[in-house]
DNA sequence: GAGTTTGAAACT
DNA sequence: CAGTTTCAAACTC
């Protein structure tokens, strides 16, 4: 069964990798060549999966892709050039290669373990696997020069691999079946898992897993790797959190070795360790890990599977399978980036070491701040991991790292507390959401909704930066590993190094509990990389953080949520400017700037990449997103070029708009192909997103954007950062506006999706209105699938409050 | 790295 | 709601 899935799955894959989104995806991220296979997945898991997933999933698919050239030229040490690969990447880093390694072989392992071995006869067996799965993705029966190109383009280095490879796959057509099988075989493990939820699945039990339905973000998308890339994905993916909570505790690897099923924690272990037993291991920690995620990756599996039949088509199958399978990895990748990311949020630069020792970076991370941060991210233990897995989506959350991590610590080491916390915290991921989002509640159930997704965005965000940073770590690393692009490598180093340097906050007054705090306003727990005194932003004061919070958003509604919303009116234009993205996006409540012309970051418009409005009261606004007075982004793109030149933007600003100029191109480009605008605009996301072209994803995809955008602002700084402006920008609106309409919900979302603000209160962006946000909409109706567990639970959760705004 | 500038956040 | 103060980021040197 599974594998006729496959390829309807596949099929969807491999539109995209047509589509000139998909290359400029490829473009993008040089391990793209790797990705191709994943892509089906990736859309699939988009769908369902939370937008931070999404947006994560950009980054971190470049990586992963990279990881999984590089894993899978190391599984076939046969070939001489994959042995090639293996050494440089060693030489080049030992940990990082390891941990690509790892990554790569987990899945691979998983699979071959399961897959290769009884299928493949040659000892190579386990390089096979890998290479099928690589080869499927390249088009191991069909030679598709698109993809070997897309890859080649991408990855020239490896380009000369990635063909040896795709040669060798079209060779062993038959190892891709029967790693297809495996696929099916480890579908099967998890959808019986799936199945299981899915059947029962409950709005109320949804609803009870909030954590779930964020969690499939992470969970999700894994499990639709899972699926859709042949188990070996799934059980990365999976493992991406699991490990990521896991890898802390030995004892998970002790439950993993226990359990024989999943895959997913291997990826971990395997990280941690080093690649052969972890497959085998990875099963078990599945299983608990899985459930949650399953009911997730089920859904989005029969989405998926609906629309990869649509869309389908034998031929396209195998191609499908191939992208999506790289889809699939890049998602989990992803997934994992963000765990390790938030993992190195907490360390960051430590984390990059993380990578290498995912588990052990993790609980050895913990040092004085960082180490509470980061035990949040480490959360889940294993014990909890069912609890924490179901609740990582929200685990995402800021809220959830940083209750995650105090629990993480306090649960890794003390699970009784974990327990205890569960309402709030619950699993790491959860905790944060509840915590954060229900605990805050005071916005209101109504509110909730726009919570979680503020949460959501913040926690997408602050994946991001997370990832960011990890990516610039990560990215240096993998990246270099994987393309060996001098220029992108010292980018992403000098990125990393910018996020390192800029992140986390400098407060000495404030405690880090008011707004003043970045950390603190961006819902999360103050991490290392901080140098705050007095800090009680940590998720030791986890009781004051919630209480400060809540005060403060009893003030302010939308005290916390994104300060740059997106416009649904924006959407309707996509197709013109993705370079206007700025303009459609809009600050919340407008700057007042006097000195800076809207020129420097103290702009808070400027920082977040959107043109000033109406509801600015700056003077002598030149703000080259878009003049109060009108002036909008057309103009922009010529001042910005001026401008950025000119003024401290020097830096940013050129950066910017490099970053912006190219991203709207690419968005440009993929606008084409992907129906919404918000596709064309997020670069990344719309790869994600769209890979699928469904819409339902984008509109998750810019759930997740927005959040991005919102860290982005407060990093921005960092390259990444300009290019989150860009992406805040078409996302940010969507996210709030979408989110609490959705979650709001009630708020048919077809009927009329109040484009703007759930809340009136909320993010009441002058502008926005609404309206417009039909392209949104089909984004929004996929969110209200992907995210049912939301609407229902804000009814449910509390009707008590409905936050001063919205609901209505 | 210290000091200054800036504008948001907080307070009155 | 307006004015003032506080605060920390952004920026400059």
């Amino acid at each position: 069964m599974d594998t006729p899935e496959k390829y309807q799955i596949a099929t969807p894959i491999s539109k995209y990798e047509d589509s000139p989104v998909f290359n400029y995806i490829n473009s993008l991220s040089p391990i793209k060549p790797v990705k191709s296979i994943p892509t089906d997945q990736t859309f699939s898991s988009l769908s369902f999966a939370s937008p931070s997933s999404v947006f994560t999933s950009p980054h971190i698919n470049p990586q992963r892709e990279s990881r999984f050239l590089r894993r899978h030229q190391f599984t076939d040490p046969s070939k001489p050039e994959f042995s090639r690969r293996d050494n440089d990447e060693n030489t080049s880093e030992g940990v990082l290669d390891a941990v690509h390694q790892l990554d790569y072989l987990d899945p691979g392992r998983s699979d071959v373990g399961i897959t290769i071995d009884p299928s493949n006869k040659d000892p190579k067996s386990d390089s096979g696997l890998p290479q099928s799965l690589k080869y499927d993705c390249t088009s191991p029966e069909d030679n598709r020069i698109p993809n070997d190109e897309i890859e080649t383009e991408t990855v020239p280095e490896v380009a000369g691999r990635p063909a040896s490879h795709v040669h060798f796959v079209q060779g062993v057509s038959k190892e891709r079946r029967q790693s297809f099988e495996i696929e099916t075989e480890l579908r099967g493990i998890c959808q019986i898992g799936e199945s299981e939820e899915a059947a029962g699945c409950d709005w109320g039990k949804l609803i009870s897993d909030d954590t779930d339905p964020l969690i499939f973000d992470s969970s999700i998308s894994k499990a639709h790797s899972e699926v859709q890339n042949h188990k070996t994905v799934d059980p990365g993916t999976y493992s991406f959190i699991a490990t990521v909570l896991q890898l802390p505790h030995d004892e998970i690897d002790d439950l993993q070795k226990s359990q024989s099923i999943g895959s997913v924690d291997s990826y971990e272990q395997c990280e941690t360790e080093e690649t052969v037993t972890k497959s085998r291991d990875v099963g078990e920690i599945k299983e608990t890990d899985q459930t949650p995620a399953v009911p997730s990756s089920t859904l989005l599996d029969k989405l998926v599977v609906s629309d990869s039949r649509a869309e389908v088509d034998d031929k396209k199958g195998k191609k499908c399978m191939q992208s999506s399978c790289k889809l699939g990895s890049q998602q989990q990748l992803s997934i994992r980036r963000r765990c390790l990311l938030y993992e190195m949020t907490g360390a960051h630069k430590k984390k990059l070491v993380y990578n290498s020792d995912s588990g052990s970076s993790a609980s050895s991370q913990s040092d004085g701040k960082g180490s509470s941060d980061e035990k949040q991210f480490m959360p889940f233990k294993p014990g909890n991991i069912h609890s924490s897995s179901m609740l990582p989506g929200i685990g995402l959350h800021l809220n959830a790292l940083a209750t995650t991590a105090e629990d993480g610590n306090k649960v890794v080491k003390h699970e009784p507390l974990a327990s205890e916390r569960k309402p709030m915290s619950m699993s790491r991921s959860i905790p944060s959401l509840n915590s954060m989002a229900l605990a805050q509640t005071p916005l209101n159930k109504s509110l909730t909704p726009n919570l979680l997704e503020m949460d959501l965005v913040r926690f997408d965000s602050e994946v991001q930066a997370t990832e960011d940073a990890s990516q610039t770590s990560d990215f240096g690393v993998s990246e270099e590993f994987n393309h060996g692009s001098p220029k992108r490598k010292r980018r992403r180093s000098e990125q990393a190094a910018e996020n390192e340097a800029c992140k986390r906050c400098n407060c000495k007054k404030s405690k880090c509990l008011k707004l003043y705090c970045e950390c603190f306003a961006a819902g999360l727990y103050c991490v290392e990389p901080c140098s705050c005194q007095d800090c009680f932003n940590k998720p030791v004061h986890e009781d004051t953080v919630l209480q400060t919070r809540k005060q403060i958003e009893s003030r302010n509604p939308l005290a916390f949520a994104p300060k740059v919303i997106r416009s649904s009116d924006y959407v309707p234009e996509f197709g013109d400017e993705s370079n206007k993205t700025p303009a459609s996006a809009r600050h919340k409540r407008g700057c007042n700037c006097k000195k800076s012309s809207c020129l420097k970051k103290y702009c808070e418009c400027f920082q977040g990449g959107v043109g000033c409005s109406i509801s600015c009261r700056c003077e002598g606004c030149k703000n080259t997103f878009g003049r109060k007075d009108g002036t909008e982004e057309a103009e922009l793109d010529e001042e910005e070029t001026e401008e950025t030149c000119d003024k401290n933007s020097l830096d940013t600003s050129s950066e910017y708009d490099v970053v912006l100029r190219g991203e709207e191109e690419h968005s440009d480009l993929v606008a084409p192909v992907t129906p919404s605008s918000e596709i064309s605009r997020p670069l990344v996301q719309l790869p994600f997103t769209f890979g699928g072209g469904k819409p339902p994803q984008s509109s998750l995809l810019s759930v997740g954007s927005s959040s991005q955008m919102y860290t982005s602002q407060k990093f921005g700084p960092s390259g990444f950062i300009c290019r989150l402006p860009k992406f805040e920008k078409h996302l940010e609106m969507i996210p709030e506006d979408e989110t609490p309409e959705i979650l709001q919900g009630d708020c048919t979302l077809a009927g009329g999706v109040k484009s703007t603000s759930p809340n009136s209160k909320r993010v009441s962006p002058p502008h926005h209105k609404i309206g417009s946000t039909r392209a949104w909409r089909s984004g929004r109706k996929l969110i209200l699938r992907s995210i049912p567990s939301f609407p229902s639970l804000n009814p449910c959760q509390e009707s008590s409050d409905r936050s001063p705004g919205k609901t209505q």
